[in-house]
DNA sequence: AGCACGCCGACT
DNA sequence: GTCGGCGTGCTC
């Protein structure tokens, strides 16, 4: 992000040529700079050349024997250094507003919070680089003229314009980012649209949706969320369908009111579309933008900006958007709390969740986390106090909770992945021309493809995990590195003609529903069938019509889309969770199948959740059954208070990998016996073990888990231990990471 | 992370 | 003789 930044040298302060050479002993003015490097430091610089530069701009550093843009941290009195190893600055970019103070504070607190380099939190967290110009326009909104709709279809097919007048008929209007989002050359055409008159400004329009009556479980909540001012931790926990949305909404509607900013923050890109036109709706006359990792630089720059200028009222979006600095914020809503989606796990590691607790607080405004499963960490704040628990017991309107039932798999066989019981109440919806979802968490034909003969099956040679068969284009793919390659014809180790794949992924559930059931029209939706974010938006529509009978998809469906014609969830493989070895697998796989159990009977008929399980006596089918949240969560808290585990315990966790196993192990040793060293007491160092998947993109990797009863005494540890890391010498190719609070240990 | 310095092996 | 391997160390 910072590395890459564009031109912008028009609006760049150089020195002034004579200033630093014929100043005689210039006042050093002491500047700490964050520099996108794996370094855990800020790096002074004397900025005495640069008069204007303020804390929170790019600026331009010498580094080493290159340079390097950063952004200016603050200002300091005097330095460790020798005062000739501090060198000048050699520019600032002053085309965009600085980074605001409260920005910077809380990159602070992820860099010490998460024990990760200042430098690369501050460059995830900033915005990526733009001119200012296309900034500035982010919030004009477009809508076509009835020239535009006339001049339309006399243009190329293919032509760009064509393309926008077309986007703003179906959305009714769109601002710039949204635009630009269609095409690279929307800028241009766009232009071109407004020069012609064929595209104008919009202006405000009447609401479009409006509030619904509320039940009293959300009067209540609503009342108390409304008598907060200031900071307040709220735990809005509401079964799937009971209208938390709705609340979200009065908030927001209440925010607006009071010419305050919200942020509204989801797990998924997948779910922002959805949210955004209900927001829309709601809110046509508010300043509604969006923020998620897959937009273009220059959209997401775009929206930023909006929201830094405090001209966005709303901003909606994943968890980088919780960064966006809102001058005028009111409050945070996080929706989907537990979803594991907010944890980022690769480069800079945070929970966002976590960090908008903690800009709530420092910002002093009130958040709203809200959940039909709330995670276990959350819902011991609530029970603890910390937060105030809200619940939202019914289901809005006549709605009402689906019947859960299991189908024993020791007495039902499946054949084909389905069992007789599951296969009549599919033909029961049938008959009744309702919907089906089948639910199976794995994408793909077949999970594994091996030879009958000598045992051989077919791996990845770049990880430590098997090749995923994808028949519709005969490919084998690894599902952790993107490796593919074709099927082979026969078993390389024994010639065997006869391979096959094994178990089963929704690819194959797809084929066998499509022969038994002939007559019914079929949709897959996986991260293979849904290509682009219209083509996702489409699919969901056509299941909304009822366009289609039966639904195979994994968890990408199952997460806040309603689908009111859907009485039957069925779900095909969850045993595989049960006994996993991760100690969060059962709240994941409890709160994922009352996530998909809640996409059942939202309309006014009844739903229902069929389970296949060889295990129908588990605790946890039980606890879904009742639709028992707090029973199961209070069983999964107890098991953990015993084991010392996350939320009665903490943990970090150091990872290493490296070409080879060796030196990953190593130096985890060597970080093992620098803990060990420090003699913090109530704290547990385990034993360096190679992780699970000990292979993944031709990486060896293994790793160390510290664990502790008490954060502060882990706190105790952690700063200085990572500070020692950072002075042991590594192995060529080794690097290392330090997971503060890890989702998956 | 970059990048350079530096000290040992097979090449025009 | 030197091009280049990668170990080591530093970056305000």
């Amino acid at each position: 992000m910072l590395n890459d930044m564009p031109q912008v040298t028009e609006s760049i302060n150089t020195p002034l040529p004579g200033l630093e050479s014929t100043a005689a002993n210039p006042p050093a003015r002491l500047l700490q700079v964050a520099l996108p490097r794996p370094l855990p430091a800020l790096f002074d610089y004397d900025a005495s050349g640069l008069p204007a530069v303020e804390p929170g701009q790019r600026v331009r550093v010498p580094f080493g024997r290159s340079e390097l843009w950063g952004i200016a941290w603050g200002w300091r009195d005097g330095s460790d250094l020798d005062p000739s190893r501090i060198r000048p600055l050699v520019g600032c970019d002053d085309s965009q507003p600085p980074l605001p103070g409260n920005w910077r504070a809380l990159v602070e607190f992820v860099a010490d919070y998460y024990q990760q380099p200042i430098g690369e939190v501050a460059a995830m967290a900033a915005p990526p680089a733009i001119s200012a110009t296309r900034a500035e326009r982010a919030h004009r909104r477009f809508r076509a003229t009835a020239a535009g709709h006339a001049a339309a279809p006399s243009l190329p097919a293919r032509d760009v314009g064509r393309k926008l007048i077309a986007a703003l008929d179906a959305a009714g209007e769109l601002n710039e980012a949204e635009l630009r989002a269609l095409s690279s050359r929307a800028g241009p055409a766009l232009e071109r649209l407004l020069a012609e008159g064929w595209v104008e400004l919009a202006l405000p329009q009447a609401p479009a949706e409006t509030a619904h009556t509320l039940t009293a479980d959300q009067a209540a909540a609503l009342e108390a969320l409304q008598a907060d001012s200031g900071f307040a931790a709220s735990l809005l926990h509401g079964v799937t369908g009971s209208g938390k949305t709705e609340v979200y909404l009065r908030l927001i509607e209440d925010q607006i009111a009071a010419g305050r900013q919200s942020l509204l923050l989801v797990p998924e890109i997948a779910l922002t579309p959805q949210l955004h036109a209900r927001v829309a709706a709601r809110f046509p006359r508010a300043s509604l933008h969006v923020m998620h990792s897959e937009m273009s630089d220059g959209a997401r720059a775009m929206a930023w900006a909006a929201a830094q200028s405090g001209e966005a009222d709303i901003l909606l979006g994943t968890r980088l958007a919780v960064f966006a600095p809102l001058p005028r914020l009111g409050c945070i809503v996080l929706d989907e709390e537990h979803d594991p989606s907010f944890r980022q796990t690769e480069g800079v590691r945070y929970s966002a969740r976590d960090v908008a607790i903690w800009r709530a607080r420092h910002e002093n405004v009130p958040i709203v986390l809200g959940s039909a499963t709330p995670s276990l960490e959350s819902l011991r704040h609530a029970i603890d106090g910390r937060y105030r628990w809200l619940r939202l017991n019914a289901r809005a309107g006549e709605a009402k909770l689906p019947e859960v039932h299991l189908v024993d798999t020791r007495v039902f066989r499946a054949t084909d992945g389905f069992s007789q019981p599951m296969v009549r109440a599919i033909e029961s919806r049938l008959a009744r021309g309702e919907q089906t979802l089948l639910f199976i968490n794995r994408r793909g034909y077949a999970p594994v493809l091996s030879c009958p003969a000598c045992g051989w099956a077919a791996g990845c040679t770049q990880c430590t995990a098997n090749l995923v068969l994808h028949a519709a284009d005969r490919r084998l793919r690894c599902h952790h590195c993107g490796a593919e390659g074709p099927v082979p014809h026969a078993c390389p180790k024994c010639g065997n003609q006869d391979i096959q794949g094994y178990g089963r992924g929704t690819q194959r559930l797809e084929e066998t529903l499509a022969s038994r059931f002939p007559q019914a029209r079929l949709l897959r939706i996986d991260r293979d069938s849904v290509r682009g974010r219209e083509h996702w938006q489409e699919q969901l529509d056509r299941i909304r019509r009822g366009e289609v009978d039966l639904v195979v998809g994994t968890q990408l469906l199952a997460k806040g889309h309603d689908f009111p014609g859907i009485t039957l969830v069925g779900v095909i493989g969850a045993d595989a969770s049960l006994h996993a070895a991760d100690f969060r697998a059962q709240e994941r796989l409890f709160a994922q199948l009352m996530q998909v159990g809640g996409r059942a009977g939202r309309g006014d008929s009844a739903g229902e959740v069929l389970i296949q399980t060889a295990q129908p006596e588990h605790p946890l089918f039980a606890a879904l059954k009742a639709h028992d949240f707090d029973g199961f969560a209070r069983s999964q808290l107890e098991e953990r208070a015993l084991l010392g585990l996350p939320p009665h315990g903490f943990q970090l966790m150091l990872s290493a990998d490296a070409p080879e196993l060796q030196p990953a192990l190593d130096f985890l040793e060597a970080a093992r016996r620098a803990a060990q060293a420090l003699q913090v007491e109530g704290v547990q160092v385990y034993d360096v073990v190679p992780m699970r998947m000990v292979r993944r993109a031709n990486r060896e990797r293994a790793q160390l888990v510290v664990e502790s009863r008490s954060r502060p005494q882990l706190r105790a540890l952690l700063r200085p231990w990572i500070a020692n890391l950072y002075r042991l010498r590594l192995a060529r190719g080794l690097r290392w990471h330090v997971d503060v609070d890890p989702v998956e240990v």
